[in-house]
DNA sequence: TTCCGCTAAATTGCTAACAATAGAACAGCG
DNA sequence: CGCTGTTCTATTGTTAGCAATTTAGCGGAA
């Protein structure tokens, strides 16, 4: 019976895990524990195990004494985070050409048609699945599990930054990205690879509205520092 | 009396992971919660979500109903993170030479300084926290805190793997190599920073003993797939 | 009216006793 | 003497109740 605990806490850390990253639980929301019990019909431990881990993966903040709430990631936050995946990423899709398997081109395609069945529609849900999927997939066949999980983290948190920044009127076709960039990889041009991969981070990012460059925090200690109050 | 709660979970992950990660704690080791609860004079759960926070960090393994063990890196993980290194390390020194300050100077100078005073002895504890407190200073400079984050717990996972497969005999003296990239920082020169890093890394992977490149792990359910058992 | 302080409800954090598990010591059998 | 199966102990996992904290609502005073 108790063998089945960390199942237990993963049962609902996925469930939470797909909702935010479906955009289900929108930024901010609270997470209240009692609720959560409720909800899964499990107890307050494993709740309580499943909310931190979300909060080391950064799509949850853990406030003491407060709750749990889902993350909202600053401009400055998302900036590092599509920063972070261009670094990654870029390198990943070499190796990824490096190690493609003939079963592994067969996946690229199939994931390929997979997103045309669905259509350009970006109906949401399924939509951001599967266009992480994407990413997932070559990071799988990139080979570098330390990397991927890493790398995971970034996908999940770009859920959040997009349903936070995303330019409502916009159209989002990121979809010709994904058969573009498909089509480098089995054509084995790295170079192209690579820079079409670029392309695609740095087009999600522009498609967003992140503010203007630097959104200092201004700190009212060091602004005040040495400051007398006036009586 | 409770909002101590947080600082008291991280005082404990901090005196193991120092612990850890200056070797004082080899790789296997078992955690006992009842023995940490007594050392650190703390309650139990505290203990617990240090531990689990390490575990999130890949220092520490969680075994259901066994307890928490010192982690153990296979040579194929070994890899990996060094690999991981490399990819992150290399980008990220590049944004270390455009947004590097006068400060940030004096600090790499200051911290280089600091190596040389130490001597060349590998005299473990100090020896090995200095050398990945230089790679966490660039880290700052480059600016990118969640790839920082990252970084961080590479760094850490190397500790182990140096524990793990440290050639014993060898004079480690991966000091010249800090030299060498901080001139090379210092100077300005993206390209010879990027191949010193990349340098000092495969120096430090190439003085470990990580055994044969494919250690394939024999999946006995794999082997024996629709062999009947006799009788 | 507006501001401040007080009280009460909801929620999180903590504690300590209890249950379940794994590993070791041990006994019985071949 | 070695092997198998069983009890026993140390350790982890679980649970329920209690304590502490935050927040909101209310009421009184300026």
């Amino acid at each position: 019976m108790a063998s089945h605990a960390v199942r237990e806490v993963q049962r609902i850390f996925n469930s939470i895990y797909d909702a935010i990253v479906e955009q289900r639980l929108p930024p901010g929301t609270r997470l209240t524990e009692l609720n959560l019990v409720e909800v899964f019909a499990a107890n307050r431990n494993h709740v309580r195990s499943a909310l931190r881990d979300l909060s080391h993966l950064k799509l949850v903040r853990i406030e003491m004494n407060r709750g749990a709430f889902v993350e909202e990631p600053t401009p400055q936050q998302a900036r590092e985070v599509f920063a972070a995946r261009r670094v990654i990423e870029k390198a990943m899709i070499e190796n990824a050409i490096d190690n493609m398997s003939a079963k592994d081109r067969k996946a690229i395609s199939a994931h390929i048609a997979q997103e045309h069945a669905l259509g350009h529609d970006p109906a949401k849900p399924e939509f951001i699945r599967l266009s992480g999927d994407f990413h997932r997939l070559l990071s799988r066949i990139a080979g570098n599990q330390t990397l991927g999980e890493m790398l995971d983290s970034l996908i999940a948190r770009t859920s959040l930054i997009i349903a936070l920044y995303e330019v409502q009127s916009g159209i989002q076709c990121s979809h010709d990205e994904h058969d573009h960039l498909a089509e480098a990889l089995l054509s084995g041009d790295k170079a192209a690879a690579v820079a079409s991969m670029e392309h695609h981070l740095l087009a999600i990012e522009k498609r967003l509205r992140l503010g203007p460059q630097k959104t200092e925090e201004v700190d009212l200690f060091e602004v005040f520092a040495g400051v007398e109050t006036v009586k």
